[in-house]
DNA sequence: TGACAAGTTGTACAAATGTACGATATAGTT
DNA sequence: AACTATATCGTACATTTGTACAACTTGTCA
């Protein structure tokens, strides 16, 4: 147990949080080139976000150059089960069968895919 | 079409919403007896919820005796939509079958489950 | 070695959020 | 009619959030 209870990610944060996993090491540019082309935000807010998720302890960075490296040391199981959590109990009182069904009923999910899971769990928890 | 641009829910808000939905109409202090125990917060925080929650646009009241009744004025199905469509952007990029295959991989859904909305599925859209 | 481009740092600031108190109004009871 | 329990209303207030500018710093290339 390393991991004390961390600061709660924003929207925002959780935006950024997410691409830093993706991109694994980047720096703030990087996470601005990352970002989907439609997001209209500066460099200077994608900084900012960057550095209140250091100080909340979710990313830390090395210098490289004049540059930061920014990185994740917080796992992206464990946000995301919390995330995850928290959105469950909020939306749909925690049962997650609701949410799954909304996800299938409105074409999000695929005959298909559930196929698939339907396999991986099977095989992975027998 | 009635419906224009609602304004962003809090999470709190959303809390709260979820619980009217549940009750389809409801004072403040029928909602308060609907929290989970754990959850400490004052009558008066309910109903600053309630009112804001007004003032978005997404419940109304009534009046009966001194209280008010609320009732929403939106459908969940709408809001649904739009959180868990966010909630998707921020947390997985968009895709929903990571989120599926997290929650089966954590036991929060069970091949049964999965089972069964294959089915209400290959019904339902085919 | 000096200028420039690209970084970081300090700071700002309005709006939203979570939480709640105190004052006032009122339905219902005695 | 007075009292009381229960509501609402007005207001508050510390934080967090989203967004970003201006100033200062520093590699790097000519």
């Amino acid at each position: 147990m390393t991991q004390h209870k961390l600061q709660a990610l924003s929207p925002a944060e959780t935006e950024i949080l997410r691409l830093i996993w993706q991109l694994d090491k980047a720096t703030v540019q990087q996470v601005c080139d990352k970002l989907p082309s439609d997001r209209k935000i500066t460099y200077a807010t994608v900084q900012t976000l960057l550095r209140r998720l250091e100080k909340k302890g979710y990313i830390k960075h090395e210098t490289q150059g004049k540059a930061h490296v920014f990185f994740a040391v917080v796992k992206s199981e464990d946000v995301i089960k919390r995330s995850v959590s928290d959105f469950l109990d909020r939306m749909f009182g925690g049962d997650p069968v609701p949410l799954v069904q909304y996800l299938a009923e409105h074409g999000k999910i695929k005959s298909d895919d559930i196929t698939r899971l339907k396999e991986l769990i099977d095989e992975n928890d027998s």
